[in-house]
DNA sequence: TCGATTTGACCACA
DNA sequence: TGTGGTCAAATCGA
């Protein structure tokens, strides 16, 4: 497990002057049980303060255009890069294993469960996942429904892409958390259908770990023509729980560099303040937690399905730990009516993928 | 007032 | 026939 190495070397300070002080992990002792408690305790924390950090920022930045949207930006990506070490952890704890079959069984269950119900044989293509955070993974969705599931402690909620009707984007996905007293808890998330919502996004776009997407955002197909969405951008500005990212609002224009180099380095201080960065932390290092986010996932899971021991899911359904891709880089941007009824245009933003 | 969520009922599949 | 998945009216909240 390359990514867990590198991680427990990271969060033990290998080379660098490391994590220290009251919240910090100080040293790391005992087996490698207790580091991968101490990791993922430290990547839940971690979550958190972006969480906070990303609140604080947006109130203080609110209504001021370029550093709103950069901000949420850079904080919505070192988010992702947590929610994707956070799965990394998850897939390797002990806890995630099967179980296996000379473990003792529960003493209430003299009478052996029904099997797992069979998956549908519709030719849908699904991709599961388990993760720490189920709803952040750049997509926008609405729940449409939830159920209890026979011989689970905890209902699934069925999510459709926001743009189900608007963009006829057919996909769904269904979270659960998993039984058991995983922390942080795990979800089962089970995508099915691939966004189609993302028809008529640019077909090359730039690396937004180095210029923000502005580029992206210039592009003409990325806008309606006739382009200004004005009641779309004071949506953007709106409540919503921070579902939606406005990282490119009105970016047809090239980012205004210097605008962001602020910015940048403001966060880089308040990081660097966490400690949660080596001492030459620069604006480099900030937009490569980005870039290493997705690396980092495609590495693990490669090693973890390969092994075919990963989690399971609560129908006994191994889990495609490739399927961290689903974090990869998602972009966001505003276009058409901001009506979101739920029969006629949703919202005023849309997705596309960079990845594929 | 409008959009999102909740939840009971219904439907289709194993 | 039971269960998972979806629908849609009711409810909630901004």
């Amino acid at each position: 497990m390359q990514a867990q190495s590198r991680l427990a070397a990271a969060a033990s300070g290998g080379g660098g002057s490391g994590i220290s002080g009251s919240g910090g992990i100080s040293r790391l002792g005992g087996g490698a049980g207790e580091e991968h408690e101490a990791v993922v305790r430290e990547l839940t924390r971690g979550h958190e303060l972006t969480a906070r950090l990303r609140a604080e920022a947006l109130r203080a930045l609110r209504g001021q255009g370029q550093a709103e949207a950069t901000a949420t930006f850079i904080l919505g990506e070192v988010s992702r890069a947590f929610t994707v070490c956070l799965s990394i952890m998850a897939s390797a704890s002990p806890s995630a294993s099967p179980p296996q079959p000379d473990e003792t069984p529960p003493a209430d269950s003299a009478v052996s469960p029904p099997p797992p119900r069979a998956a549908r044989e519709d030719n849908v293509p699904r991709k599961r996942l388990l993760t720490a955070s189920p709803y952040d993974d750049g997509y926008q969705w609405r729940k449409y429904g939830q159920k209890k599931i026979n011989n689970t402690n905890f209902p699934r909620s069925y999510y459709r892409c926001s743009y189900h009707r608007e963009r006829r984007c057919p996909a769904q996905k269904h979270v659960q958390q998993r039984d058991g007293d995983d922390v942080p808890a795990l979800h089962v998330v089970v995508y099915t259908h691939e966004h189609t919502c993302l028809q008529g996004a640019p077909a090359e776009l730039p690396d937004a770990a180095t210029n923000g997407g502005a580029a992206a955002a210039a592009s003409p197909d990325y806008f309606p023509a006739g382009g200004e969405t004005p009641s779309s951008l004071r949506r953007l500005r709106g409540v919503g729980g921070g579902g939606l990212q406005p990282q490119f609002v009105d970016h047809r224009a090239a980012m205004e560099e210097r605008e962001r180099q602020v910015l940048v380095s403001s966060l880089a201080r308040v990081l660097q303040g966490r400690q949660c960065y080596d001492d030459d932390t620069d604006v480099a290092s900030l937009g490569a937690v980005h870039a290493r986010a997705p690396a980092a996932a495609a590495a693990a899971p490669v090693a973890a399905s390969s092994s075919s021991s990963g989690p399971v899911d609560a129908a006994g359904e191994e889990l495609d730990v490739m399927d961290y891709d689903m974090t990869d880089a998602l972009f966001w941007g505003p276009f058409g009516t901001d009506s979101n009824s739920y029969d006629g245009n949703l919202t005023s933003t849309r997705c596309f993928d960079l990845i594929n």
